[in-house]
DNA sequence: TTTGAAAGCATAACTCT
DNA sequence: AGAGTTATGCTTTCAAA
């Protein structure tokens, strides 16, 4: 066997077009009929039904949620939170992440290369409901050293839907 | 009238605990059928038929999204790019705010306070890719001065539903 | 082996009392 | 709020490529 460095190294196994315009079409309105696909994707609705399946199978496909803005529903603060750990073993780290995953006004959660060991997006009503999570939360977690907050004046892009 | 500052200043108006429920609800399972929905929530399926359109028509409910995800599709590298600007006239902003939309590997964009004055986050293959759309796209835009990029090296918590 | 057309069955959307 | 009506989508079967 050689060593291959390929022009086109494959975008995803097992993937033909139809199946790209199903994935790039539900990501956008996820409440398609297999019938409304099937003429927009140039297939039968029974085949689109068994795209579907396998997709969902292969774990490609993810779950239908429906999208609510956060303005409207006095939510309409973004700040993102630089975290510096003051611990680095890995119960600290999963202690952190727990604490990530149960609350809801944090959305996103990475852990980074550089400076920063985590970065948080956060949703909140206004800098009074942030201040109570950073003092009571996120400062006070035994694990973290120290944090930046970054705010969002606004919101220019926001998608779901990954290229493929 | 007089000045009032109340301890629960209203979440949101016009918008009761079944409402929310079913915001809650639909923004973790948006294919929920209203019967389904009405089992959950203790009221009817038409109820809550009557309910979902109304929080359409107020623009609290947004789309139905289907979510794949990005490491399945060969998108499995997350970048945060933070964005300083070299011109800051509206023009250019709205110049570079439509760069951000017409990008799709770029999922978010938010305009922020502080030293930068966006920042971005990208969803790439790998980081050829990525340096690819930072030399021929985000360094080489004439109103931008400089950037700075942070890479994700694991996504602990990535949720699409904001608290009601 | 995978696809498209068709048919029956199940269930959900919407209306009316 | 409830049942009934219409419509839609789900699922299987079969035939063909």
């Amino acid at each position: 066997m050689r060593i291959e460095s390929r022009e086109k190294p494959m975008k995803s196994p097992d993937i033909d077009n139809v199946d790209r315009k199903i994935l790039r079409l539900l990501q956008i309105e996820g409440d398609l009929s297999h019938a409304a696909l099937a003429e927009r994707v140039g297939a039968s609705a029974a085949s689109c039904w068994r795209r579907i399946k396998a997709l969902e199978a292969s774990g490609m496909l993810g779950p239908t949620v429906r999208l609510v803005s956060p303005e409207s529903v006095g939510r309409g603060l973004t700040v993102f939170c630089q975290v510096r750990m003051k611990l680095h073993d890995p119960v600290a780290r999963s202690d952190f992440e727990r604490f990530a995953e149960s609350h809801e006004e944090v959305l996103e959660c990475y852990s980074m290369s550089g400076d920063w060991d985590y970065l948080l997006r956060v949703a909140v009503a206004d800098v009074r409901d942030y201040e109570r999570l950073l003092m009571k939360g996120i400062l006070t977690h035994h694990a973290v050293a120290t944090s930046s907050s970054h705010f969002a004046l606004k919101r220019v892009k926001y998608s779901t839907s990954v290229p493929v």
